[in-house]
DNA sequence: AATTTTAGTTGACTTTGTGAACTGATGCTT
DNA sequence: AAGCATCAGTTCACAAAGTCAACTAAAATT
């Protein structure tokens, strides 16, 4: 991915996109976090030029989020998601209900996140950190700490 | 935004990201939950290039995320957050918690996240929607409820 | 041994983004 | 009221990035 003017800036926000924040990156990674492992696949699913998706996978293996890994009994190799990669559910679950919310589709939602052991569907909640208190997300405010170097 | 070829998929991942998913829309809604409405107030924090801003900031108010009001007592407007914005905090939250871990900064987080009443840290956590029990994000999967239209 | 699948690469073309200069209002100062 | 600064863009030349289709070569299948 190209550099991005904000990514060495302080802010966790600006850097996570400097990684994340291309057209087809969290596309990949949901792939992946669905259990598509080679570069086929990823075509298939996403539809994506071929040569892009060449330099995302190649960018994701760099930054950390896949593993270029030898299928075992083969000389061909997938890609798999590391923990790095796995802690991006977060993400996906909060873009996920802000879709079903906001831009809704009539046939319902084709992803679905399921806690495995009970079954039930999962959704995420601003909590108070220290005591796990759950609260308003109208009480919640994004500020800014200290002036950027620039 | 250019139309994505994935735009009309059933997946809400993936229509969040077909409105979200370029290079600054979510810095600019990072902004705009700040506090920033005008334009020279994001050109000047983001430092992109204004042709490219107006398009956003165009793009923004289309889908609902922002509105271009009059300034009370001015000829002048401001891009104010609507909630289909304010909600996206939560999608800010879980980058912001994925770059302070995966991408940290020897000099600390520049953007902070709190409870306006108690004046505490703010996080996700991945929850069972029904009864509010936490649970370990290793627990959690994401699946494919059928198949895709094309 | 021949065919298909996989995982790319290459190159022409299109789209998108950048940077700097320009415009024409509005607002501020004296 | 005149002059200057700021604001919110637009315009244009250029650079970067993405798309599409065809091609390649190795691996797997039949």
């Amino acid at each position: 991915m190209t550099k991005r003017s904000y990514e060495q800036l302080a802010c966790p926000i600006a850097r996570s996109l400097s990684v994340l924040g291309d057209q087809w990156t969290l596309m990949i990674v949901r792939d992946a976090l669905m259990g598509v492992r080679r570069f086929e696949g990823f075509q298939k699913s996403l539809c994506l030029s071929r040569n892009l998706l060449t330099r995302r996978l190649r960018h994701l293996v760099e930054e950390g989020l896949l593993t270029k890994e030898k299928i075992h009994g083969s000389r061909r190799f997938e890609y798999c998601p590391t923990q790095k990669c796995k802690d991006l559910l977060g993400v996906l679950v909060t873009f996920s209900e802000w879709g079903e919310q906001w831009c809704p589709d009539p046939e319902g939602p084709l992803v679905d996140i399921r806690h495995t052991v009970s079954g039930k569907a999962v959704g995420m909640r601003p909590l108070l950190l220290e005591n796990g208190t759950e609260i308003s997300p109208a009480e919640v405010e994004l500020a800014q700490l200290r002036e950027k170097d620039s």
